[in-house]
RNA sequence: GGACGGGUGGGUGAGUGGUUAAUACCACCAGACUGUAAAUCUGGCGCCCGGAAGGGCUACGUAGGUUCGAAUCCUACCCCGUCCA
């Protein structure tokens, strides 16, 4: 017997919201962030280090797993879900992100965009059908149309030539999707112009799908931009269906994108810098390859309920990475997800308990975002440089 | 005792008259990373002053010498390696 999926908004607090996605594979509570298993691994850790850190959902790339193990594999074997052993729900994306990563190994046409394969150089044409099949032979619970990403300082003509062209797509990809067990979502793009996020978004809600998703931010934008751009987006959305914003995952956008209103995330940034030596802590980033952790014998975050954490010190994480041992990339990936895993639960029970407001800004005052630092950094030189500039004068 | 080869910045190791405070890699110190071509990339790394531009000082085993100029050429000495006695 097949399960429809379907999502179920329970409560809000201000913009915030709280629901639950429910799939074939399993209810999954929103808000909550998706871990990338890009190629059908989330880097470093496997299904029972996931679970572990709370993982409920995880998304894989439509491109990537075309190319390697195959599409035809993955139908053979069961779906992505037996050949990964991941007995929860999954997300793919379609490769139209790849289109924006990868804009130097593709072409695009009306038709689609044609990649130069990044491994062996062979060529292929992803079109919105063929990556609507690519991704029912691979058998998410969520799938997403072929759409065209582009960067924040695209000019407004390619943006909005983008728009047109992705909304076409998406109804290409919504006519060819043929799985009622695997929810399609539609993504909004319009770049950082108000005018065209209303038109895409018009376009592709007047299409109809079960679930939004808000493209074309986090891609050289700054902050201020992109939280006004998931503003925007969200009030441009049903209520009713649930809103996927792609690409964010810092923590603190976490939370202000839950405070818009957005029930769905995914991003590497958590797994990819943990891999980089930076980690999470409720005061903000630590680069656990900095002398100072180099004998400090305590967790890396103190009070975290992450294996890591609950397990080896920082000096010893510090050890491993220094050492390039691969148990550092695995313990630092555990720890960087459950961070954010854990703060999507804590904001799950904060919105029906109505403390959010509270649980925003009792994050804010504690944590410190990178960019700020180095923003804060920046302006002291440049009054520095003022000052001694006036005096030399 | 003799014959070769060699001693360069924390390490390995380029450099054989000026463009060399000295390539590169490592180590070390910082920073970045947002729908993953990322266990990656960027910057710094003799000492002193400076925000920087820049300036000053010291430096290629040791001591002399040749030269306008030496890590680079010459002499002596000290070490290290290989081979011959």
């Amino acid at each position: 017997m097949k399960r429809v999926p379907s999502f179920e908004l329970e409560s809000a607090d201000g913009g915030a919201r709280a629901g639950v996605l429910r799939t074939p594979h399993g209810d999954v509570p929103t808000p909550f962030f998706m871990p990338v298993a890009t190629q059908g691994s989330v880097r470093a850790v496997d299904p029972v280090d996931l679970r572990a850190a709370g993982a409920r959902i995880v998304l894989g790339n439509t491109y990537h797993l075309y190319l390697r193990p195959g599409t035809g594999l993955l139908e053979r074997v069961g779906g992505l879900h037996e050949f990964m052993r991941w007995d929860g729900p999954t997300l793919t994306d379609s490769g139209g992100f790849q289109g924006f990563s990868l804009e130097h190994l593709r072409e695009v046409d009306e038709d689609g965009i044609l990649f130069k394969s990044h491994i062996d150089g062979s060529m292929h044409k992803f079109t919105p059908e063929s990556t609507i099949e690519a991704q029912e032979k691979i058998g998410a619970d969520v799938i997403m149309p072929l759409d065209m990403c582009v960067a924040a300082d695209s000019s407004r003509e390619t943006v909005e030539w983008a728009l047109e062209r992705t909304t076409r797509w998406e109804a290409r990809c919504k006519e060819a999707h043929t799985r009622d067990d695997q929810m399609l979502f539609g993504i909004v793009q319009g770049g950082l112009y108000e005018d065209l996020r209303r038109r895409s978004a018009e376009e592709i809600t007047s299409i109809g799908f079960p679930g939004y998703a808000l493209g074309g931010l986090s891609v050289g934008e700054s902050k201020r931009e992109m939280y006004d751009m998931t503003e925007l987006g969200v009030s441009l959305l049903p209520t009713d269906a649930p809103r996927y914003l792609m690409g964010v995952g810092s923590p603190e956008d976490l939370v202000e994108s839950v405070a818009r209103g957005i029930d769905m995330f995914d991003c590497v940034l958590p797994t990819r810098i943990a891999r980089n030596g930076a980690l999470f802590s409720r005061e903000g980033r630590i680069n656990i390859y900095s002398a100072p952790h180099r004998e400090r014998d305590e967790p890396v975050e103190p009070g975290c309920d992450c294996y890591t954490c609950g397990t080896f010190s920082a000096a010893y994480l510090h050890h491993l990475f220094k050492s390039k041992e691969l148990l550092g990339y695995r313990l630092a990936t555990i720890h960087n997800l459950r961070f954010v895993l854990r703060m999507m639960e804590e904001m799950r029970e904060a919105i029906p308990a109505g403390s959010f407001g509270e649980y925003r800004e009792a994050f804010h005052r504690r944590f410190t975002p990178p960019d700020a630092k180095a923003r804060r950094e920046q302006q002291r030189k440049w009054v520095e440089a003022q000052r001694s500039g006036a005096r030399t004068v």
